[in-house]
RNA sequence: CGGGGCGUAGCGCAGCCUGGUAGCGCACCUGCUUUGGGAGCAGGGUGUCGGAGGUUCGAAUCCUCUCGCCCCGACCA
């Protein structure tokens, strides 16, 4: 391909509204434009690249025994009806209508497709297990949509679906699509790490993320630094010492806390409860800091609202409350921060003043506030808090539970002696053991050996493509501009004569050119009659591994030079071993 | 959805406070010179100042409404 053919208008500038490295670059590079927000364009580069990632994520697919079919994007709300998640999905699930008014969304995912088409089919045990997949655009109106391809609203995604009819089929197969997204991961060449994940409104039962690690990751994960425990911090425990049963008597636990800070230990006197003026004090800084004292002293209370009604959540000052091990401690359906009003109605108290101290709604407490002796916590009432405040003699809690988000520093809840780390990661894939959730709703039975009707067992299985090309370029790319692996690379090699006016260059490059390309290889030529400082800069840009550059100096010596984008190193090399040489570098990666 | 910000040439931005004929850099077009890491000189403006309404002799500028986009938060496969 010769760039003076090609449509790939780089920029000098990043567009204003690009705020992560792979987003400014795909548009630099013009891989992508923008057309609205969370929308947008792949041009010739960008869509070079989509098609590698997909191709390796089919040959994977292929190679693990799954078959690829096609379904469409948009989809009648029967189907949706029919699994209940035409109301439970939310306002991400675009809903549109057809010019009979009749219900549709654009497809933020196909469970429902492929149940319906699936179960129209399959009757017997005879006919499982299936794995089917699809490379399709899908919709989901995301709240925020940002990043570029890293949180689109509308992306290419690879998804697969598996039908089996017992338990331990699929989960054989859970295993083998997560050693199947291993090797395609490594062959995209990305840093990652697989991690117990929450199942979310997918559903099902278990699951497993593959993280992308790069600091401009969404997603929190948290890694111990002895075994091979890895979670999302939405899921991460904390190791629980002793038994972590709920209704055990609160002083026997102490869910592997940090040691209480010096002049707070276990056991000290309690001291008799007195209230004290906070005016303004809302923070667990600001009250800690006025009254002198530090954040594991606090208990703070937290308003919850949810289908299960309003609750208080309490935690030790210095943690946060994680809404997933929340909801799932109370069994909710749905959980938010209550709002002003309600935290008024429910402590008599602006937010930031309640306290559990008779405080009278259904209160959750973390493992962590058992360890605090004279506790401070808000006193429900405007600018005031209570000091000296001790569990059993002052409050009482409807049940305890693993609440808090995880810290760096904990102990691993998996072995003896590890701590856990907290890095950032991309979210580029993700596994679920769904079970029978949608194979139930929508009716998808087989008869089973004894002739009895059973539902499918299912299971899912996503790729972000379009992440993951952004996610290489958050790992791959330098102050210049990106850095392909090999496997991803839009060309293998860049060719630039330096002077296309000159025919001795002209010819040389001609010939490279076409021995590459005829050698099996993908070659872009900068043919254009530009400055040989722009060619070089738009090469570094668009970051294809090898760049060859054929200068008459050197031509005269029959040589032409080789450098490598990832380093900075130029080599001359002959003419005619030009072939050789690239095939090889090639090779291993191909 | 709450808070904040921005919409002016293809891109990045100034002008707005204090109303008076639309600007800068890059890109682009023409010519000459130059030619191994984003060239120089000369000439050229390609614009519904996001849109609608209002105030005014006069609006990019002030007011109202509206649309779009971005950031923070909330939320979230």
């Amino acid at each position: 391909m010769r760039f003076s053919q090609i449509f790939l208008p780089t920029l000098k500038e990043s567009p204003s509204d690009a705020e992560v490295i792979s987003h400014k670059l795909m548009t630099r590079a013009g891989m992508i434009r923008k057309v609205a927000a969370g929308i947008y364009n792949y041009l010739p580069l960008g869509l070079k690249v989509i098609r590698k990632v997909e191709n390796i994520v089919r040959e994977e697919m292929n190679r693990a025994g799954a078959q690829e079919v096609f379904m469409p994007m948009v989809i009648p709300s029967e189907l949706w009806q029919e699994s209940g998640r035409w109301n439970a999905y939310g306002k991400e699930l675009l809903r549109i209508k057809d010019r009979h008014e009749r219900d549709f969304c654009l497809g933020p995912t196909h469970e429902e497709v492929i149940t319906d088409m699936v179960r129209r089919e399959v009757r017997s045990y005879r006919e499982l297990p299936r794995n089917l997949y699809q490379i399709q655009t899908k919709f989901r109106d995301e709240i925020r949509p940002r990043f570029g391809l890293m949180r689109g609203r509308e992306f290419i995604m690879k998804d697969a679906y598996s039908f089996h009819a017992t338990e331990e089929d699929a989960e054989r197969e859970y295993q083998n699509m997560y050693d199947t997204y291993c090797r395609i991961f490594e062959r995209c060449g990305l840093k990652f790490r697989a991690v117990e994940a929450e199942t979310g409104a997918i559903g099902g039962k278990f699951s497993h993320e593959f993280m992308v690690l790069a600091d401009t990751g969404e997603d929190a994960i948290a890694s111990c630094n002895k075994c091979n425990y890895a979670a999302n911090v939405e899921k991460a425990e904390i190791k629980i010492q002793g038994s972590g049963v709920r209704g055990l008597p609160p002083q026997a636990l102490n869910g592997g806390q940090k040691p209480a800070p010096a002049g707070f230990k276990q056991g000290s006197e309690e001291k008799p409860l007195e209230k004290v003026s906070t005016p303004g004090m809302k923070s667990v800084e600001e009250v800690s800091g006025f009254l002198r004292t530090t954040p594991q002293k606090l208990i703070k209370t937290l308003i919850y609202h949810s289908d299960k009604g309003v609750v208080a959540a309490l935690v030790r000052g210095d943690y946060e409350i994680n809404e997933s091990k929340l909801k799932k401690l109370l069994d909710a359906e749905w959980l938010n921060l209550a709002d002003e009003e309600t935290v008024r109605r429910t402590t008599n108290a602006p937010s930031g003043f309640a306290g559990p101290v008779g405080l009278n709604i259904t209160m959750f407490a973390d493992y962590s506030i058992q360890a605090v002796i004279n506790g401070v916590t808000g006193a429900n009432e405007a600018d005031a808090h209570l000091i000296n405040v001790n569990l059993n003699r002052d409050f009482k809690i409807d049940g305890f539970g693993d609440l808090r988000m995880v810290v760096s520093g904990d102990s691993c809840p998996r072995c003896a002696d590890g701590n856990l780390e907290i890095f950032r990661g991309i979210e580029v894939g993700h596994v679920f053991k769904l079970g029978t959730k949608y194979s139930e709703a929508m009716n998808a039975t087989f008869l089973n050996e004894k002739g009895q009707e059973r539902p499918m067992i299912m299971g899912c299985y996503g790729i972000g493509i379009g992440r993951i090309a952004a996610a290489s370029i958050e790992q791959n790319h330098d102050e210049n501009g990106i850095i392909w692996p090999i496997p991803l690379a839009p060309f293998q090699a860049h060719l630039i004569p330096i002077n296309v006016n000159d025919k001795a260059t002209m010819d040389a490059a001609e010939t490279v050119s076409k021995n590459l390309t005829d050698a099996g290889l993908d070659v872009l030529m900068d043919d254009r009659d530009e400055r040989a400082g722009i060619k070089f800069n738009d090469a570094d840009l668009i970051g294809i591994p090898v760049r060859l550059t054929i200068g008459s100096k050197t031509l005269k010596e029959g040589s032409v030079e080789l450098k490598m984008r990832k380093s900075p190193e130029i080599n001359l090399i002959k003419l005619d071993k030009v072939v050789e040489k690239i095939s090889a570098i090639m090779r291993p990666a191909r």
